[in-house]
DNA sequence: TGCTGATCTAGAGTGGCGCTCTAACTTGCG
DNA sequence: CGCAAGTTAGAGCGCCACTCTAGATCAGCA
């Protein structure tokens, strides 16, 4: 036993101090950002935030935490904002645009999505990770469904499984940010968001619209 | 000069025997499937092939390489198992559903997806590679587009635009796909063909069917 | 057949990096 | 002060991609 004030074993680290985590967490949005999330070494991120990569690890055990630890915080940042937003945006349809504008890589170098990709190329393991980042998923399919049933209240617009329809919205628009991410063809952001703008209108627009 | 039979700095190697990269490839395969792509390692590869792992990379140069590669082998013998079996099949919501099965990741698991991911997670900067891709990737919605097409022609789909439609279809499977390979809820191979298979009829369908 | 240069093959060597481990330092508490 | 728990640093280990070099094999030629 005796446990020397180490980590648990695949769990998050119950040892104090959370506002180094955050620190770290901090200088690895930075480092992230600067190196690409899959060259990035534990030694830019110590750099950064003026700590030893020793140290670094004594609060993430492993690499691999930082990034994902990294990606959930800047989720749960963003949806704040998206629902911010969204609560402020009355109308369906610029509600719809919000949300893809929020939603898609802004271009082949976004953190996020980069972050996201590292993420599906060597997928978390232990449950509560997964289910961590199953909620965030959900969370934009549930955004964007009440965004439906707002317009359909209104009556802007017309479906009878808005759920549905949200939750393949989403995962259009994951392909859609991966071909950005790819940057094959010319294939923009600007161009992204229009073609979501337009299927949603096509799909959900009432016979007068 | 003097080019001592090495490798072309960031291109193809221009030497011979091309049936040494074709032996590593078939051994990257069996590699990759048992390993996973994140894990594998050029030794993995190298014992599989019979051969030292100076001797692989003496061929490939780089071990994202032979990745690339591999995805790349893989994905032409789909392309023509696709192009056959859509030959095949006259009637056009079957090809859509022939299309899918083949299109969609077949589990957490499915090797080519998880080289896919990889690739997104890393991606090639070369632009001869990129190019690849791109056609590979554009083979999918031509293919669907087709379908779409002799199904217009026929009479039993209906559409002012077939090549948005595919094109947004294989977005959305590309979604469907990653969230199979990130199994995070029960999300299906199963219940993603049903939904690719429903959209396109909702979208598509004639008054009559 | 023996010579020569090009190509091929193997494996030892190198450097980098994630991660571990130990030892020292700080803090809190009686 | 003294002890224990928690914190910090950094040296060290092991692994792995990639390099380098030296030898093997082969092709063409006299």
């Amino acid at each position: 036993m005796v446990a020397r004030g180490r980590v648990v074993a695949d769990g998050r680290p119950s040892v104090g101090k959370p506002q180094m985590r955050a620190r770290v967490l901090k200088a690895a949005m930075v480092a992230i950002a600067e190196v690409g999330p899959d060259r990035v070494r534990v030694q830019d991120i110590a750099d950064r935030a003026g700590m030893s990569t020793g140290h670094v690890l004594y609060y993430f055990g492993r690499r691999d935490r930082i990034l994902i630890d990294t990606l959930l915080l800047s989720e749960v940042d963003l949806a704040a904002v998206r629902d911010r937003r969204l609560a402020r945006t009355p109308d369906a349809w610029a509600a719809v645009d919000v949300l893809a504008r929020l939603y898609l890589a802004d271009g082949p170098t976004d953190v996020r999505w980069k972050l996201w990709a590292q993420l599906i190329a060597r997928p978390p393991t232990d449950a509560q990770t997964v289910r961590a980042f199953a909620e965030v998923i959900d969370s934009w399919g549930i955004a964007l469904e009440n965004v439906i049933r707002r317009g359909v209240a209104t009556g802007v617009m017309r479906t009878d499984d808005p759920a549905e329809v949200a939750y393949r919205t989403c995962r259009c628009m994951d392909g859609l940010s991966l071909e950005i991410l790819l940057a094959t063809r010319g294939r923009s952001r600007a161009w992204a968001v229009r073609l979501v703008n337009d299927s949603v209108r096509r799909e959900l627009a009432t016979t007068g619209d």
